[in-house]
DNA sequence: TTCATGATAATTGTCGACAATTGGGGAATA
DNA sequence: TATTCCCCAATTGTCGACAATTATCATGAA
């Protein structure tokens, strides 16, 4: 152990398997693959330079995942969000990120708590610099939520939203261009939030937290109603 | 599609990786692959029957759903709950599980809820005859929760409980060959739920559901504490 | 035109073999 | 005796080829 330490492979990618699993993940998440479009294992294979082997083991993963959809003998295709599915998963978010929060009033040490100020701080200084809602703000406040499931000190919890939800958020931000994230009123949110942890009110925190996403659904809600009723509009 | 249909082939067992998975998944909780124990892929490839590719599908889908862990180029292990996981595993559940009891009293039908009121009198029989904590009861206590999962009419939700949870739970009980399911007050809690779920009542069913995973919860931590109080009083 | 039908091409499922990495055991040395 | 190093066996990672299933499309009949 006395080497440089030149070569910090990050766990996770000493293997051809993690790697295009990863590779797949990001750009399902990214949308270059989009949603809905079949995924053939030649055509992948090809296209990252593996053989199938390694592949079928990450597609078996994304479909653990929910990225992607399988169907024995046919074939796999990039999963594709509809709105009843979205709900669900707020409801499921609801349900954790309280449950998160509530931990993390109990369980958060200064060091972290004074990190997600930070957090806090920079992302409104972001989002006066660029008036609004941004890309970065999208991406900020998963690092909030982020920093709370870390803060809960339950590695299930933290699997279970950073390893599997929060890809699902990205992608349906990605599918059904997310615009408006209620900017100011959620940064009110967020620092009640963090008042109640730092306060050590597990019960407040769990509160406004379930708030807080229910309120966020109820947006994606109503403006899912609107784009409907455009429509219906338009049509007529 | 005139044949007398003796092939009902279920789905999801139309293939090798498919069987040995459920085969697999079926073993390690009922404890035929003992918890910490290494597993080879020659090995299981030979127990088994079948060559490695599906049988590495099959780990890595054991791997997602948290039943083994893995290590790149060394190997798996069955996967072994130590107690601090096994509290982790309640607090998911009571996030999780509280939710699925107020979408239950939302969206389940008569038919849903007299089938739930059957399971409940069912095990109350099975109770009087086998005279308390029996093997029936412990499995007729996941069904009881299963149902109200299924009530939920969340797909997300399913999943997360009866795909993976559940297996962990019933993991957990041969683990740690779990005795006291608190039988009578349990099922008193039980009805509550299902009353106030036939009501309507969302909010109630929530917080009822929640007091009962709690208290679930509250009873293992108490059982280790004294085991762990047994102990050290041995030893000295 | 529409529908059933069958051949064909493409994709998925499975297998065995080879390469790469790891862990352990034994020999050599201090 | 303890320790270090090296070699070897075993296991995991990867690949290409073959078998099984499915989807497509052309053909022909109603």
């Amino acid at each position: 152990m006395n080497s440089a330490a030149p070569e910090q492979t990050s766990p996770e990618v000493r293997t051809l398997a993690e790697r295009v699993f990863h590779q797949l993940q990001d750009a399902i998440v990214r949308g270059e693959l989009a949603p809905g479009s079949k995924i053939t294992e030649p055509g992948l294979s090809k296209a990252y330079g593996i053989s199938r082997g390694p592949l079928r083991e990450a597609m078996r993963r994304l479909e653990a995942h929910r990225l992607i959809e399988r169907v024995p003998h046919v074939g796999a295709r990039v999963v594709k969000l509809s709105m009843k599915e979205l709900l669900e998963l707020f409801d499921v978010r609801e349900a954790l990120e309280s449950m998160a929060a509530r931990l993390a009033a109990e369980h958060m040490t200064r060091e972290e708590i004074a990190g997600l100020r930070e957090v806090l701080a920079l992302h409104e200084r972001q989002s006066d610099l660029k008036s609004g809602e941004a890309y970065y703000q999208r991406e900020g406040d998963l690092d909030f939520h982020y920093r709370i499931v870390l803060g809960s000190h339950n590695r299930m919890l933290m699997t279970m939203l950073c390893d599997d939800l929060y890809y699902l958020v990205r992608l349906y931000r990605t599918q059904f261009s997310a615009s408006g994230t209620r900017p100011q009123r959620a940064f009110v949110e967020h620092h009640r939030i963090v008042d109640a942890i730092e306060a050590g009110d597990a019960e407040l925190a769990e509160l406004l937290m379930r708030r807080h996403v229910s309120a966020s659904r109820a947006n994606v809600a109503d403006r899912y109603a609107e784009i409907l009723k455009e429509q219906a509009e338009a049509t007529a």
